[in-house]
RNA sequence: GCCGGGGUGGCGAAACUGGAGAUACGCGCCUGACUUAAAAUCAGGUGUCCCCAUCGGGGGCGUAAGGGUUCGAGUCCCUUCCCCGGCACCA
C-alpha cells in the first residue's frame, strides 16, 4: 500500500473536478417556469482583496463548502459563486502602505486568494466571479444609483462628517477608533459638509416589520432592531409668544408633560442664535455656541453636562406656565428635533442639569403603591404608576395618561402621535479615490444632472497621485473634471466623491447570478429564481452595515419592479472569530495565520476537517496548532483502513450483511451526520461521530459489513475532505463521489429487538437488563422489580411510585 | 449602564426536546508492544476521594458559587461571582 501524499493527490482531484466543471452550474433556460423546490443558492460574504486569506476566511468558506457538497449531494441544484469587494479603503490603505498603484495591489491580491482557494478545493462557480473594481461590475452599481436618484432616494445635503485635521480627509465611520483616526491617532472632528446620502430612513419600517419573514439569529435582529432605535411618542409644540415661533420637541413620555419645567436645544439648532438675540444674555449663547461647535464628540460625550440660558421662554402647552430655554450639548440634533421638554423628576440627564443650575423639578408621576421614591429616582412608565399635579390627568395610570394627553394636545393643535427613530440616512460619499465614481455632472445653469445610462461606465480614471489630500483626489484632475452637461451641453463637472465600497457589496449577489449581462444589473426572471440566498454565511459584525443595506437595496429594487422579493437572505449564520492572542483575526490588526504553511504540510484536507473540528463553529476560538496532529493522524488512519478494505474485504455488490454492531453503528452514523449538518447546523460533531466509526472499523476487516462500513465513512467525510474521499472512493472501486446521494440509512437496522432497560432506586442506578423492545409499562415495573440487586434495596419497602420512561429506564421510588 | 454570548477534565470540547453509566471525539500525559534507535504504527491507562482486595470489585463526591422545582437537573427557575463581544447623552 502507498502512503498517503495529499500533495499528490489533492491537486489530482482539483483538476479533475475543474475538467469535469463539477461546481458549476448553468441558469435554467427558462428561470420564470422552472420549479425552485431543489434549488439552493449558498452564499458567504465576499472577501477584501487587502491581503492573503487567514484562518477566518477558512473558517468561514469551509463552512459553507460543507452545506455546498452536503445540499448537492441531497440533490439540490448548488448555486455557489465567489468574488471580490475589490474598492475601498482597505485595498486603498494597503496600496498606500507598499506603494503602487490601487489597481495593481488589488488585482494581485485578487490573483493570491483565488490561488489559496483553489488550493483549499472548495467547489466554486467560477464562472460567475466578480469584482466590484472592474468596469463591467461598477458600471451597473453606477446604474442601480441613477435608479435610486430618479426615485429620490439617493440626494445630496449637508451634514457633519468624520474630519481627520491631521490627514485632511473625510474619514469613514469604520476608519474612526475611539474618536480617532484610525491612521494618524489625531482626533477625530465633526465638521458640514455636502455628503450623498441614500433615504434608508424611508424604509425603517419595513425594515423592521419583515425581520419576521426571515430566519436569522435572534442576536443579529436584536442589533438591528436597536440600530434602528423605533421609539414611540409624541411630537408636542411649545410656544414662544417673544418671537412668535412654535418649537416642536419628539417625546416618548408625553404622561410627564405637567413636569417639563423646562426646555433645551440643541446648540446646532437652527433657531439657537435666534433665540438670544436682542435678549441680555446674547453674548454668554455666543460664546457658548462657539465653544460648542469645536467640541470633539469624546468630549462632548464624557464632560459634565454644561448649558446657557437662551434668554427666552416658552410656554408649557399643558400646565400653561413659563419655562425657560436653555440651550446645551446634551441634546442631540441628530435625533428628534433637535429641542426636548427636560422633565427632571423622571429623567435622569435633565436630572442632573436641572441640579447643577438649580432649575425647579416637579413629580408628576408615582407610583400608585408605596412611598413616593426620593428625588432623583426615575419613574418606568408602567401601569403601576399614576399621573400627579397634572390637572385633569390626576390619577390616571401612565400609559393612559399619556394617551389622554396626546389626545388632549391634538384637539388644541399643540401636539400629535409620533415615532422617532434613531437610524440616519446613509452617507455613502467618499473623499477618496479607490471607489465607484458617482455618475453625476454639475453644471451651473442646470444644478445636479445624472449622466445618461447610456454613457456609463463613468470610468474611474488612472492617476499617479491617488493619496487623500482633503479635496477628493479626482477634484485636481481637470481633464477628466471638464465635461459637458448632459442636459444642456454647457460647461460641467463631474462629481469628483465617489462611493462607499457598502454600496458595492449592496448588490453582489444579485450579480452573481447573471454575471455577464451586458445590458442590465440582471435579468429579473433569474434573479427571482435563485433569490432569496437560501444560506448566507459571515460574521456579525455586519449587522448593521452591509446586511442592513442589502436589505435596503433589495426593498427598493422590489419597488422599483427590478426584482420579485422584498430580503436578500431567507437564513443567516455567523460563524465565529477566529484569535490570535485574544482578538479577532483581522489584516488590519496584523494578527494573521496563513492557511498556507498548513497546507503545505498536512494537505487541504486537515486544514479544512482542524478549522471545523476545533469547536462549534458559532463560537469563538482561538487559533492554536495542536491538534492538527490529530486530524493528520485521523487522515493516515483513515487512508490505512480504507485500503486495506479496498484489497481484502468482499467486492462492491456484496453489501447485503447481518446486521452486526459495525453495520449498525454505520447507519447510526449516517443518521448522526445527515442530522447535524441538515438540521442542526453543528459542524464538529460530525467529524467525531466519523471518526468513532473508523474507530470500529481499523481492527475489524473480516466483519462481513466492513466492505458497506467503510464506504460509509468514505461518504460522509467527502464534504470536509473531499480530496481523500475521492481517492479512496476510486480505490473502492466507484467514481464520482461528488455527485453521489448523500447516504441514507436503512430504518429496520436502526430499530432492534431489545434494549438496556436502566432501573433506578429513587433516582440512582442499581442495575441494568436486556429486554425486548415490546415490553409494556406494567412488565418492565415487574422486570426492574425482579432484578436481584433491586430485591435486595427493596427489602421489603413499598413502592411508592414508578417512573418508566418508554425505551430507557424504569425509576422505582420507595 | 443597557443588550447579547459564555463558564463542564491538564487543554479544544461532547451530552440535540430534563432521563442510565457526565466528560463522546481529539490533543497532551503515563505504561507497554514493534525497533539497534528514532519516527510511524498498535494496545492499555488517564476527574476526585474512600473501602475491600490476588486478578479484581464496590461506594461517596463532582458541570463557576449558593438556593429552588422534580421521581430524576450540566440541561428549567431565582440570587451571586467571573470572562468575552456589541451599543452607549437617542429625550
Amino acid at each position: 500500500m502507498d502512503r498517503y501524499e495529499p500533495q499528490q493527490i489533492e491537486p489530482k482531484w482539483q483538476q479533475v473536478w475543474e475538467d469535469a466543471r463539477a461546481f458549476y452550474v448553468a441558469n435554467p433556460e427558462d428561470p420564470a417556469q422552472t420549479p425552485r423546490e431543489r434549488k439552493f443558492y449558498m452564499l458567504e460574504m465576499l472577501p477584501y482583496p487587502s491581503g492573503p486569506l487567514h484562518m477566518g476566511h477558512v473558517l468561514n468558506y469551509t463552512l459553507g463548502d460543507v452545506i455546498t457538497h452536503y445540499r448537492r449531494r441531497n440533490g439540490y441544484t448548488v448555486l455557489r459563486p465567489m468574488g471580490f469587494d475589490s474598492f475601498g479603503l482597505p485595498a486603498e490603505n494597503a496600496a498606500i502602505r507598499e506603494g503602487g498603484h490601487p489597481r495593481e495591489i488589488t488585482e494581485q491580491r485578487i490573483a493570491t486568494i483565488r490561488t489559496q482557494m483553489r488550493r483549499l478545493g472548495w467547489a466554486i462557480d467560477w464562472d460567475r466571479e466578480v469584482s466590484a473594481h472592474e468596469p463591467t461590475y461598477y458600471r451597473w452599481t453606477q446604474w442601480l444609483f441613477l435608479k435610486f436618484y430618479e426615485a429620490g432616494l439617493a440626494y445630496r445635503k449637508e451634514a457633519p462628517v468624520n474630519w481627520c485635521p491631521n490627514d485632511q480627509t473625510v474619514l469613514a465611520n469604520e476608519q474612526v477608533i475611539d474618536g480617532r483616526c484610525e491612521r494618524c491617532g489625531a482626533q477625530v472632528e465633526a465638521r458640514n459638509l455636502e455628503q450623498w446620502f441614500f433615504r434608508i430612513t424611508a424604509y425603517s419600517d419595513a425594515l423592521l416589520d419583515d425581520h419576521a419573514t426571515i430566519d436569522w439569529p435572534e442576536r443579529t435582529i436584536a442589533i438591528q432592531r436597536n440600530w434602528i432605535g423605533r421609539s414611540e411618542g409624541a411630537e408636542v409644540v411649545f410656544r414662544v409668544e417673544a418671537l412668535d415661533l412654535d418649537l416642536p420637541v419628539f417625546t416618548t413620555r408625553p404622561d410627564t408633560l405637567f413636569g417639563a419645567t423646562f426646555m433645551v436645544l440643541a446648540p446646532e439648532h437652527p433657531l439657537a442664535a435666534r433665540l438670544a438675540a436682542g435678549t441680555e444674555q446674547e453674548p454668554e449663547v455666543r460664546e457658548y455656541l462657539r465653544r460648542a461647535a469645536v467640541r470633539s464628540t469624546e468630549e462632548r460625550e464624557t464632560k459634565e453636562k454644561d448649558g446657557v440660558f437662551s434668554g427666552r421662554y416658552a410656554l408649557n402647552p399643558a400646565s400653561g406656565e413659563e419655562i425657560p430655554i436653555w440651550i446645551a450639548d446634551y441634546v442631540l440634533m441628530e435625533y428628534g428635533t433637535g429641542a426636548i421638554m427636560a422633565v427632571p423628576a423622571h429623567d435622569e440627564r435633565d436630572f442632573a442639569f436641572a441640579k447643577r443650575y438649580g432649575l425647579p423639578v416637579a413629580r408628576v408621576v408615582e407610583p400608585l403603591e408605596g412611598e413616593a421614591e426620593e428625588e432623583g429616582a426615575f419613574s418606568a412608565h408602567t401601569a403601576n404608576e399614576r399621573l400627579v399635579n397634572s390637572g385633569e390627568f390626576s390619577g390616571l395610570p401612565a400609559p393612559e395618561g399619556a394617551r389622554r394627553i396626546v389626545e388632549w394636545l391634538g384637539e388644541r393643535g399643540r401636539g400629535r402621535p409620533a415615532v422617532s427613530y434613531r437610524l440616519r440616512d446613509w452617507g455613502f460619499s467618499r473623499q477618496r479615490y479607490w471607489g465607484c465614481p458617482i455618475p453625476i455632472v454639475y453644471c451651473g445653469r442646470c444644478g445636479i444632472v445624472p449622466v445618461p445610462e447610456e454613457e456609463l461606465p463613468v470610468l474611474l480614471p488612472e492617476v499617479d497621485d491617488y493619496r487623500p489630500k482633503g479635496i477628493p483626489p479626482l477634484a485636481s484632475n481637470e481633464a477628466w473634471l471638464r465635461v459637458s452637461c448632459p442636459s444642456c451641453g454647457g460647461e460641467g463637472r463631474r462629481e469628483a466623491e465617489t462611493m462607499d465600497t457598502f454600496v458595492d457589496s449592496s448588490w453582489y449577489f444579485l450579480r452573481y447570478c447573471d454575471p455577464h449581462n451586458d445590458r442590465a444589473p440582471f435579468e429579473r426572471a433569474i434573479v427571482d429564481y435563485w433569490l432569496p440566498v437560501d444560506q448566507y454565511v459571515g460574521g456579525i459584525d455586519h449587522a448593521t452595515g452591509h446586511l442592513l443595506y442589502s436589505r435596503f437595496f433589495v426593498k427598493v429594487l422590489n419597488d422599483l419592479g427590478l426584482v420579485g422579493f422584498r430580503e436578500p437572505f431567507a437564513r443567516v449564520f455567523h460563524q465565529g472569530w477566529v484569535r490570535l492572542g485574544g482578538s479577532k483575526m483581522s489584516k488590519s490588526r496584523g494578527n494573521v495565520t496563513s492557511p498556507d504553511e498548513l497546507a503545505r504540510m498536512y494537505g487541504a484536507d486537515a486544514v479544512r476537517l482542524y478549522i471545523l473540528f476545533m469547536g462549534p463553529a458559532d463560537q469563538d476560538m482561538e487559533w492554536t496548532e495542536e491538534g492538527v496532529e490529530g486530524i493528520a493522524r485521523f487522515l493516515r488512519r483513515l487512508w490505512r483502513v480504507v485500503n486495506a478494505v479496498a484489497e481484502d474485504a468482499a467486492p462492491p455488490g456484496s453489501e447485503d450483511s447481518e446486521p452486526t454492531p459495525l453495520l449498525r453503528k454505520a447507519h447510526e452514523t449516517i443518521v448522526k451526520v445527515g442530522d447535524d449538518i441538515g438540521r442542526r447546523f453543528v459542524f464538529n460533531t460530525p467529524i467525531a461521530a466519523v471518526m468513532e466509526l473508523v474507530n470500529e472499523l481499523s481492527p475489524a476487516t473480516d466483519d462481513p459489513a466492513a466492505r458497506f462500513a467503510t464506504e460509509t465513512v468514505v461518504s460522509l467525510i467527502q464534504p470536509y475532505a473531499p480530496h481523500i474521499a475521492e481517492e479512496l472512493w476510486q480505490r473502492l472501486g466507484r467514481e464520482r463521489l461528488w455527485e453521489q446521494a448523500w447516504p441514507a440509512a436503512d430504518q429496520a437496522l436502526l430499530e432492534l429487538d431489545t434494549f438496556e432497560l436502566v432501573i433506578q432506586v429513587n433516582g440512582k442506578v442499581r442495575d441494568r437488563v436486556e429486554v425486548p423492545a415490546t415490553l409494556q409499562e406494567a412488565e418492565l415495573i415487574e422486570r426492574a422489580k425482579a432484578s436481584p440487586r433491586v430485591q435486595a434495596l427493596l427489602d421489603g419497602k413499598q413502592v411508592r411510585q414508578a417512573i418508566v420512561v418508554p425505551r430507557r429506564l424504569v425509576n422505582l421510588v420507595v
